[in-house]
DNA sequence: GCAAAATTGTACCAACTGTTACATTAAAGG
DNA sequence: CCTTTAATGTAACAGTTGGTACAATTTTGC
């Protein structure tokens, strides 16, 4: 709490509430992703931030405001990521491999984000329902799949009739169960499918499965 | 404290020790299902109960030693129910269909089995890791793979270099995402993908792409 | 039958935790 | 400057909750 410039000894304080804020919200997405809802400790958090318990409740209300803005500022962050991902010129099988790659990939990095939603889950996603902010934002990765299939089907190059949430669907589970159900699986099951042979393999027999699923089914030879 | 000497009635009450614990069990599974490790509270197990709070204590020490005990009984009564299926005699591309379309439809009847293992993940599965009789439940699962693997290749249906764990994680990511993911999914993209006709196309899709998955890669036509 | 062990009932507590009242200081407006 | 409002520090409270002390009752061992 000490300000360093002129005058050390006079107890004050910088204002800088947007700072704050932020700082709270980084906090509590990673507290809330550690221990769960109930399990997180609004002391917790406070400690872990540069303000204090004080401020949590003057900006944020209670602890259900706070986990529901924490919750909107996790998805925020990882659908900017997503949107760096740029598939516009790519012919569309390469555009797809390209997206499930990507998206087994940034799953991996954002384990904070996984436990959130697993979080979510739990609870019945009652406050992701009641968000319309992050509804808003997840239209866009349908969008992107929806594009793809459109000019796979145009091309010839996928079969048609194909259904973009069912293949977000697919595309969800494998990359989402590789982060949430790390701990259970590794483990009942070993690491192996963990070490980085393992995820290769597995983000390479994934990409072709789903490579292989839009392709018009050959009745006769390719 | 005081003998309740004002009604005659004389309180008495059978022991069923077994039963007791069973009856204990079975509600912890449901509330910690329901609200996770640390929402679940001891008192509304206790309340959903036939008998006290005390007894909790009494047969499980404490909070955790119940959701231990409740954990293995969950993880028991869903591999007891996987053991039903027989697959023996079956040619491998049949058994591993089945068994595809058996863990699909299995977990999602046990929801609560899938909760279970959500909150184990977010708790990084240390009472998973730290009991023993988990852990040999589910030696089984791979043996069951592991077997058609061999039986497939064996008979040249499937290609070599089958790795039963990396499809034993395959067939688990799609299975659970199925069931522990649909609060957050259909709040996100709408509930087809989990209507009848929904989930009957996704089993179908997914148990084509396994198998499809396993068959030898066809160098010329087939 | 009887003492010891096992099982259950009742009441209670101590600690934790979300939340708030009150006081104080910094910025904004005029 | 001076008033008003926004932002922060300090400390405490009230309800909840995991856990327990103590007693009563049933079953078991002999």
């Amino acid at each position: 709490m000490t300000s360093g410039a002129s005058e050390g000894t006079r107890r004050s304080w910088k204002q800088n509430p947007e700072a704050v804020q932020e700082d709270i919200l980084r906090v509590a997405i990673a507290v809330f992703a550690e221990s769960g809802l109930s399990g997180a400790r609004i002391d917790e958090i406070a400690a872990r931030t540069q303000t204090s318990k004080r401020m949590i409740y003057y900006y944020f209300g209670d602890k259900m405001g706070l986990y529901m803005r924490a919750l909107e500022a996790a998805y925020a962050k990882v659908r900017a990521g997503e949107d760096q991902l740029d598939l516009g010129t790519l012919p569309p099988d390469e555009a797809l491999a390209r997206l499930v790659a990507f998206t087994f990939d940034h799953h991996r990095s954002n384990p904070d984000f996984i436990r959130m939603v697993m979080i979510e889950n739990i609870h019945n996603a009652e406050s992701l329902a009641a968000s319309a902010v992050i509804r808003n934002m997840n239209v866009s990765a349908i969008e992107k799949l929806r594009d793809i299939c459109r000019r796979g089907e145009a091309e010839g190059l996928f079969r048609k009739g194909l259904d973009p949430i069912a293949l977000h669907w697919q595309i969800s589970a494998l990359s989402f169960f590789n982060v949430s159900n790390r701990p259970t699986f590794s483990a009942l099951f070993g690491e192996a499918v963990f070490s980085e042979d393992g995820q290769r393999a597995l983000r390479r027999q994934i990409v072709d499965s789903l490579l292989a699923e839009v392709r018009p089914k050959a009745p006769g030879a390719l």
